[in-house]
DNA sequence: TATGAGTAATTAATATATTAAATACTTTTG
DNA sequence: CAAAAGTATTTAATATATTAATTACTCATA
């Protein structure tokens, strides 16, 4: 029968582990969970978004984001604001200081994510990435 | 600058998600977690083991764990027993209605393994496997 | 042998994950 | 228009993740 070891989920736990490994450094740095770095880069990128958007992007369900925004606006890196066409719906996005506080560390993860990449080999990163994204595409 | 979405810890998570996809019905019909699952796992392939060792082919850390047995204790699934040589340790095992519940489940188990790894294509699985276990071996 | 350094497991406190249910609002349909 | 069906977010309850501190024990050494 199969291994323990040879597991696709635990293999790829593994591996998230050590990358993260990377950046963890960093993030304590700035007092911030790996989420809620995640929801930053996010805002960033895309600018105002809906929680349900926010949540399929970052790979976080709603209740848990629910409570990492509510920390995240507490910590004045984020605001909420609802919608005018649709009153359910909530807008997110980052404060001046959140923006500030990004624009600060983002080029120091960027030369972190550049050593993990020369580590592990360019060519062999972008391969590794092409069947991630196969893998995520992969439907039961 | 790298978009939000070219982020090796993000792919590593989404393609993880799809992954266990494949699972998570098998474990909603014998209610248990993924992480219980995975202990299950490695103690019947490696018998008894110590939590220090558990946790750390689990890749879940001490606390979590601690937690984990004991509610996989109050519904007989493991065991605890104390180590004669050192009082410290703490030896875990598979209880016989565990063993029991892991044969009867895990044909179905593999079953779904093997249709992941058809879909994804057998070869590119091997590829995966490989890539990943060197990015689980890079060290920051 | 008593003491201090080191280790395994647990506890504590807080953050996030997961499922179900509730709330507030929108849209559809009769 | 009013009831029903559907949707976005939140709340609730429980499980797990993470870091720091504690407990119980072992081992080395003065």
């Amino acid at each position: 029968m199969r291994k323990f070891d040879d597991s696709l989920p635990l293999k790829l736990l593994k591996a998230r582990e050590a990358a993260l490994n990377h950046f963890r450094p960093l993030l304590k740095e700035i007092s911030l969970t790996e989420q809620q770095w995640r929801i930053i880069r996010a805002l960033n990128e895309y600018g105002a978004l809906e929680s349900k958007q926010l949540a399929e992007c970052c790979c976080i369900l709603s209740p848990s984001l629910t409570g990492i925004i509510t920390r995240l606006e507490q910590q004045n890196f984020v605001q909420r604001q609802k919608s005018s066409e649709d009153k359910r719906r909530v807008l997110l996005s980052l404060t001046d200081h959140a923006q500030k506080v990004f624009d600060g560390i983002s080029p120091r993860f960027e030369e972190h994510y550049s050593k993990m990449t020369e580590q592990f080999g360019q060519e062999k990163m972008e391969e590794f990435k092409e069947l991630l994204e196969l893998m995520a595409s992969v439907k039961p």
